[in-house]
DNA sequence: TGTCCACGGGAAAGAAAGGTGG
DNA sequence: CCACCTTTCTTTCCCGTGGACA
């Protein structure tokens, strides 16, 4: 019935980057936003919007969520920039013409401004939504008065920390201050264990994990749920490896310490550019096969300008970025998939 | 049954960091 | 402060391995 899977359902469910059907415990946060766009269905200027919080917060989600709500409603253009990726003036405005669908050769001096203009005509008559994921690795905080700026444009950036951009321009400090802004605080106990039950029920098969099990990785999370969701995935895997037919608390445990990073975003910083260009890969699409990994690795360092690293040396970061508990990896031999934890 | 192809161990080359003595 | 040697970490090259697939 589910084929030979004792365990895992859909494994996709237990992934961070899963846009679940629902959003729990954010409902004040999904209005807001909501009603931040709400004038483009009716083309009227909406608010941007500045949404902060910790790690495992729902930000990405829920902005995602909210998005492909409102293209539902009405005919808007959307992007989503991963500013770790993307941090460079000219690599978000280059980066969001791509996605609108505008091809024109990268060719080497091509001003900056020159963009923008393509852009700002692009925009006549037209509305888009572009989300800054990872607003802290911006490198040049000029590109947020540019797209401010732009008529048709509506900002969302999402970013860890508030005081964001504290020392910028002042020019361009009070268009942010003038900014909606949303905060994401951390979930209770309680309300991961919701999460948690709500992805179980999706992700695994009925009665696989008790929930007094699910409480222990709740109580476990620190109200971050991408935590939660890696220790719940970590135990379905093991115990799905082991052909088990229950979770035990065995598997619990053992995926517990696993997914509990000092800091995340102290490894973070610590990886260099090529490790940096890998993890944002593998977390923007949610899974890599690992034969398609390597040519897109090298397409994004084309884009920059860097030499890419041979294949063997990639394996080695990618080793690296497995034991900081960055990406998690299943499959074996040619059939590896590469999935953000 | 042979081909394909990413994996990962190991050696060796290269680069960066650390130490020492003039 | 510099020149030179040593150590450590990173990257590359080489290659055997094993599972899917035709």
């Amino acid at each position: 019935m589910y084929d030979s899977n004792t365990i895992i359902k859909d494994l996709r469910v237990l992934t961070e980057s899963f846009i679940p059907r629902r959003i729990i415990h954010r409902d004040g946060q999904i209005n807001a936003l909501r009603d931040n766009l709400k004038p483009l269905i009716d083309k009227e200027a909406p608010r941007n919007s500045f949404i902060y919080g910790p790690p495992g917060t729902g930000k990405t989600s829920m902005s995602q969520y909210v998005v492909d709500e409102l293209k539902a409603y009405s005919p808007v253009l959307s992007v989503y920039i991963n500013c770790w990726l993307y941090p460079s003036r000219f690599k978000i405005l280059y980066s969001i013409l791509q996605s609108l669908g505008q091809i024109f050769i990268h060719r080497k001096g091509t001003p900056t401004d020159e963009l923008l203009d393509l852009l700002r005509q692009k925009m006549k008559n037209r509305s888009c939504v572009i989300v800054l994921d990872e607003a802290d690795q911006l490198e040049d905080d000029k590109i947020l008065y540019d797209l401010v700026e732009t008529p048709g444009i509506c900002i969302i950036m999402i970013a860890n920390k508030e005081t964001i951009f504290y020392d910028a321009d002042p020019r361009i400090r009070s268009r942010l201050e003038s900014m909606e802004r949303i905060e994401f605080r951390p979930y209770s106990t309680n309300e991961i264990l919701d999460i948690l039950k709500d992805r179980a029920e999706w992700g695994l098969v009925p009665h696989v994990i008790t929930p007094v099990q699910l409480n222990k990785i709740a109580e476990h999370s620190n109200g971050d749920a991408r935590k939660a969701i890696g220790v719940l995935r970590a135990a379905a895997e093991t115990a799905e490896n082991q052909d088990s037919e229950l979770i035990t608390d065995t598997h619990i445990e053992k995926a517990i310490p696993k997914s509990v990073s000092i800091n995340q975003t102290k490894t973070l910083e610590s990886l260099n550019v090529h490790q940096k260009i890998l993890y944002g890969i593998i977390k923007s699409s949610r899974q890599v096969p690992s034969s398609d990994l390597y040519q897109k690795y090298s397409a994004v360092c084309r884009e920059k300008d860097l030499e890419p690293l041979v294949d063997r040396t990639i394996r080695n970061h990618l080793e690296k970025l497995q034991s900081y508990n960055l990406i998690s990896v299943s499959g074996e031999g040619r059939w590896t998939v590469y999935s953000s934890v």
